[in-house]
DNA sequence: GACATCTACGACGATACGTAGTAGATCGTA
DNA sequence: TACGATCTACTACGTATCGTCGTAGATGTC
């Protein structure tokens, strides 16, 4: 049996949209502030983006805390490491993972393959643990 | 408008596994032959198994070919770069890509390290187009 | 106390997916 | 030729997720 971890399930596009608010804002919002900032684009009532919120937490990627008697919300991870999150599962989800990452290496473009030899260079010199 | 293509949607448990059936195949196979190898680890109706491979034909992750009065179903992409394109997919969803790139390098285990250091080094001199 | 603001909870439609049944075409064979 | 096996096509139903809100009720402000 090959690890069979649970799937992330990928954000739809309105969890993604509030998401980005989230992550955009430098600290914790209300339910109004993000539906202020959500309905420069999208005509969305109060409660639904309350509730894709409330949901969002739920699934834990969000926090929430309280703030008198309205809750605020933050990211409970940045964005980046969500992404990360997906890459791992694509990677441990395909058969050979050297055949795998060839093909994604020869996939990048020339910048990112700079931006991935920097980083591994980095690995180099850094004795930080990392799962074996 | 950070380029919004369509999500790929995961596969679901049973799609997944009657696509690893076909994966493993080396010739395209009928739905009997799927449903064969599929029922020794679940008890499924043969018709459940055509539908599934029905499904994933219009979604374009399989191809079939008439054989007789059977279609042959075999699997429209290896494996390994379906994952790829979940990886690319969740990366271009990253905000930063260096940053993201950084994370993912962080975490994946020595070995993946080194076939990644391999990869990369596949690149240079190998001249073939690359997207920019 | 009247009004604004928030949360909690429920709801409904759409879509994906797991799961399967039935009808009807086709093919081999007694 | 009629029978049974095999296949596909089409339909269907239950559950879960997500987009989208509405209503009820608590609380805070003038």
């Amino acid at each position: 049996m090959t690890s069979e971890e649970k799937a992330p399930r990928p954000l739809g596009d309105l969890e993604r949209l509030v998401m980005e608010q989230l992550w955009a804002a430098s600290e914790a919002l209300t339910v109004r502030q993000v539906h202020e900032r959500v309905a420069t684009t999208r005509d969305l009532a109060y409660t639904t983006v309350m509730t894709v919120l409330d949901r969002l937490a739920k699934k834990e990627l969000t926090e929430r805390e309280r703030d008198g008697k309205a809750w605020r919300y933050r990211a409970a991870a940045p964005r980046e490491e969500l992404a990360v999150d997906l890459m791992r599962d694509a990677l441990d989800r395909a058969g050979d993972r050297r055949e795998a990452l060839v093909r994604f290496v020869g996939q990048v473009s020339d910048e990112e393959a700079a931006l991935l030899r920097e980083a591994l260079a980095k690995l180099d010199g850094d004795t930080s643990g990392r799962a074996g």
